[in-house]
DNA sequence: GCCAACGTTGGC
DNA sequence: GCCAACGTTGGC
């Protein structure tokens, strides 16, 4: 098992977006960057994700599975880029900000502090524990 | 709305 | 294969 986090404009794909697609889930399309498509080719069935809103939000918001692994992006006949589905899981109970996140020590080496752009990005299990911590959500 | 960071494209 | 130009992301 290992844990993910994806980003996402609201505006674009929001939380309640993702909520509203239900256990059917929704493809994670429209991503052009090599090394978030490669974390995601590596996603297995099962597998946890933070979802996190970019922009106006910047914070931690909700958790996802992965409810299909890697596949063709349906949104372009370009072979290069595959995808993967999830699911929404449940909200966190306190979402957790990004000045949060930079602002504790533990989390400093997060993709999500040192690399600011990329949007699809692993996480480790002990960042993960910290962040359910933070957000007040508990890990059955 | 601006701009820094950074990934991609395409000419050479 | 290099690198300049360009486009996009995302924090501020």
């Amino acid at each position: 098992m290992r844990y993910w986090l994806f980003k996402s404009e609201p505006d674009t794909w929001s939380w309640t977006d993702q909520v509203a697609k239900g256990d059917a889930g929704e493809e994670w399309n429209g991503v052009r960057n090599y090394q978030a498509r490669n974390f995601m080719r590596e996603m297995k069935l099962g597998d946890l994700g933070f979802f996190y809103h970019s922009q106006k939000d910047k914070a931690l918001v909700g958790i996802v599975t992965i409810c299909a692994e890697s596949h063709p992006d349906s949104t372009t006949d370009d072979p290069r880029w595959d995808c993967v589905d999830v699911k929404a899981v449940a909200p966190l109970p306190k979402p957790v900000t990004l000045d949060q996140v930079k602002n504790d020590p533990r989390l400093a080496e997060m993709a999500l502090v040192k690399q600011s752009r990329l949007s699809v990005q692993p996480v480790t299990a002990d960042e993960w524990q910290i962040l359910c911590d933070l957000a007040g959500y508990e890990v059955s």
